[in-house]
DNA sequence: GGTTTAATGCAACTAAGTTGCGAAAGTAGA
DNA sequence: TCTACTTTCGCAACTTAGTTGCATTAAACC
């Protein structure tokens, strides 16, 4: 069960999910909301928006976490095996509708995927 | 510039990775060695074999630090795009030598990417 | 408005990774 | 083998991401 109640700090973190598509570190969405809501609140709204299948979370190449908005997934159904690119020089991170193929692995059994290419984003590379 | 000194610090780590093909996160190295060598001076070998080619370094489910043998690298020539399979049950992880093809992505420079798969490895299906 | 209980703030904590500095130990050359 | 030079190490203190427990606040439903 994730968000029952629509409280003032998981409306502020929702905006910034709605107004723009990029991909949010937790450390930059602390820093966002900094004077309106403690850290730990926001770990939680985030962790509960995760599992109502509104956000998605990811490892960027720090090792930190981040997310984005999942797009047609439900409590029930996570399906945002997409991958990210991250900009080595802004930091920027992007979902990709991409669709890598994984050649088959004889002897395990593959249930999920993190792939997150990284190189110069469009901004940075003119 | 790499190692420059066999130290006995140095060559505990080598035999570790030499011994078994394995996967190593740093944590579960700082473990190995306890008693023997301070966490500080793990870290520091870790990045000096690092810079010599002897070992590359990626970035585990949970976002820990992983350490892993190369095959042929040295310190001009890092060449280890290989993916990564993470075990969701046991946490073992081993290097593919697959190849997994990246669709070219437009507006964008791919210069490196960080791939890991996840599921049940062989040990752990049957 | 009053009651219930989810959500929040706060402070304290855990754990990974880093830094600075004095002491120890490789290494090369005598 | 001894010395001198410089890398490497240990230690303690620090930084930062993320977590936990508990008392307080505020949604939601009547
Ligand atoms: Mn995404
Ligand atoms: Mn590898
Ligand atoms: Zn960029
Ligand atoms: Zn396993």
């Amino acid at each position: 069960m994730g968000i029952v109640r629509k409280t003032k700090a998981v409306n502020t973190v929702l905006n910034i999910f709605e107004h723009n598509n990029e991909a949010k570190s937790v450390v930059n969405l602390i820093e966002l909301v900094k004077g309106e809501m403690n850290k730990t609140t926001v770990y939680r709204i985030l962790d509960r928006l995760e599992q109502d299948g509104t956000i998605h979370c990811f490892n960027g190449k720090d090792g930190l976490k981040w997310y984005a908005k999942c797009n047609g997934c439900s409590e029930n159904h996570h399906y945002d095996l997409h991958p990210h690119f991250q900009c080595t020089n802004c930091d920027k991170v992007e979902c990709l509708s991409l669709e890598v193929k994984i050649p088959s692995l004889k002897n395990h059994k593959v249930d999920t995927t993190d792939i997150l290419l990284m190189g110069q984003c469009s901004d940075c590379l003119t």
